[in-house]
DNA sequence: TTGTATGCGTTATCAC
DNA sequence: GTGATAACGCATACAA
């Protein structure tokens, strides 16, 4: 047997190989399209045995699906690229897109730039975007040409469906808890207020303490660990008598542990501590951090899968958050 | 004037706009070829004007470069895909891709499975191969037909050019950092045995203390907390005398740090701690952590360039790495 | 159900 | 220096 030629196999190679026509064997691979049972078989032994594999390129060029899913990241900086939880969102996206022939590209989006939006929308290499951390404005500069291949994690709209954490429903529970192991002066390190998905954290935050009827403590922070830290001298600051914290995420959190621990205020006899995403490190701080762990890999790969398979998606995907009790509060 | 025309500009319309041929066309846009300085210019400007934006697929199509740049991350399992440095590097790489209308695949490469190689190999999707924690039995399966544009992030061969921490130099630095503030018994937990990253370092630490006339004292981790945990035990069972821990990753340092922390042993007053790596968190770990930081976008950056741009690069690229002098050594 | 013919947008080969 | 023309591999109306 004459040794495999170094040429891959093409469709036409496996067309001839199965005795039938270039279309026939196309229709086969592809699924749809009628074909016998004979011919099905045909073609399905033949590209097996000859290890085909069909060209990306050449199919998206013919079907002008576009080759890439890009992971547009809005903010106003380019820096927001850098960050554990963009990292975890791309790493899930690129084993999605492994498995379909299809590669990920990863870029900032500035926060008042419809330009690139158009851009996107227009490139042909473009098979469709995976938006993070968007907000109204940029929703409403999504390109129609977009439509049906643009999903959000965080914030939807009307044309672009939302995957994201039942962010609302974790901040509640996370306050909830503090209220119930008797804690009554609760202060919330927030988000930076632009992003929209500081919102519902805060609103539930508000609302849990007004039902309680206790008075609202929000300080305003960044996602870091420093602006924890900061926000955190200005809660004892303003609020010496605070009993609990709710961070809007682990690395505040861990920042406000940091504070604390140089003050030499108990954690959590003193002031009870909860953190928000469950990242690796919260299991191993001192103490161990309280937090909200989230699906974020599930909601990436099912965004992905969304627009990659092009199919039909509720305008909105809320997925459960998970209250991780450990030492902090 | 007209409205655009909702169909994305394509080299032929440019080449109409600027009076010349597709062929003239091409080879402007594209850099290399002939074509005289006023066929440039007003091909330049045509493209310019029409917002003109090659098709990734049809150059890939024409070209046969593939379309995607392929991360093969080596290991047992295929959960190895799941770790915070493959986060990162993926991420620095889909960076490096938006720029060149090129998408990132991320998939598990199975220690044994040259098939898969011979697969991306022949695979006319895939522009190129980067390669994570591969072993010397991977990288002689690497086929030719994928030399020039295959690169490993971890140790090279002949065929597969290098881009890598200076591994050894950065574990004696820490080593001689621990001899230098007195401490006598080291002990180093390293990576799993198979993993090649392990080898240099483990040999750096032999060989300091072999020349300052001390003992080693090595135990293997997996590069996880836990694994620290169990392995600070270990040490501590077996020499309970050991003034210093020198862990081949943070993960296994926090993991440490959490062990001493229980036992009520003082973090640097009795044992020094130092971890490898430099995560976010070391900065705010209790104590913080004395470690070393590794260029890993640079890295990543470089070796992706590598295979995007098929430029030659030296067989293997040492990067420096730093160490990070914080409390726990 | 099957095959023919054509188009997708670009690059590369050669004549000119 | 420039421009026809032929690939590149696949999908898909349309005719058979």
């Amino acid at each position: 047997m004459p040794s495999r030629p170094p040429r891959r196999a093409t469709l036409e190679d496996v067309a001839r190989a199965a005795g039938v026509s270039r279309s026939t064997a196309s229709r086969v691979i592809a699924g749809y399209g009628a074909a016998s049972e004979t011919a099905r078989d045909r073609v399905v032994a033949a590209a097996t045995q000859l290890g085909y594999a069909p060209d990306p390129a050449a199919r998206a060029l013919a079907t002008g699906a576009g080759v890439r899913l890009v992971v547009a990241v809005a903010g106003a900086v380019p820096t927001v690229l850098h960050d554990p939880y963009v990292d975890r969102v791309v790493r899930a996206v690129a084993e999605v897109c492994a498995r379909r022939d299809v590669g990920v590209a990863l870029e900032w989006l500035p926060l008042h730039a419809p330009a690139r939006l158009r851009q996107l929308a227009e490139d042909r290499g473009v098979r469709g975007v995976l938006m993070i951390n968007t907000t109204e404005l940029i929703l409403e500069a999504v390109p129609t040409a977009l439509e049906g291949r643009a999903v959000s994690i965080g914030i939807g709209a009307r044309n672009v469906p939302s995957f994201d954490v039942d962010n609302g429903g974790a901040g509640r529970t996370i306050v909830e808890h503090l209220l119930a192991s008797g804690r009554r002066r609760i202060a919330m390190i927030s988000g930076p207020e632009w992003m929209p998905c500081t919102r519902r954290p805060v609103t539930a935050y508000h609302e849990v303490m007004r039902a309680a009827g206790l008075p609202s403590r929000l300080v305003p922070g960044d996602f870091t660990a420093g602006g924890g830290q900061a926000a955190m001298l200005t809660i004892l600051d303003r609020w010496p008598d605070t009993d609990a914290v709710f961070a809007n995420s682990d690395a505040m959190a861990l920042g406000v542990l940091a504070v604390l621990r140089r003050r030499g205020i108990d954690v959590p006899g003193d002031i009870a501590v909860a953190g928000f995403d469950d990242v690796p490190f919260a299991a191993l701080s001192a103490p161990t951090l309280t937090t909200a762990s989230h699906p974020v890999e599930e909601i990436a790969t099912a965004a992905a899968m969304a627009v990659l398979d092009r199919a039909w998606v509720p305008p909105a995907t809320a997925y459960p958050s998970e209250l991780i009790l450990r030492e902090s509060a």
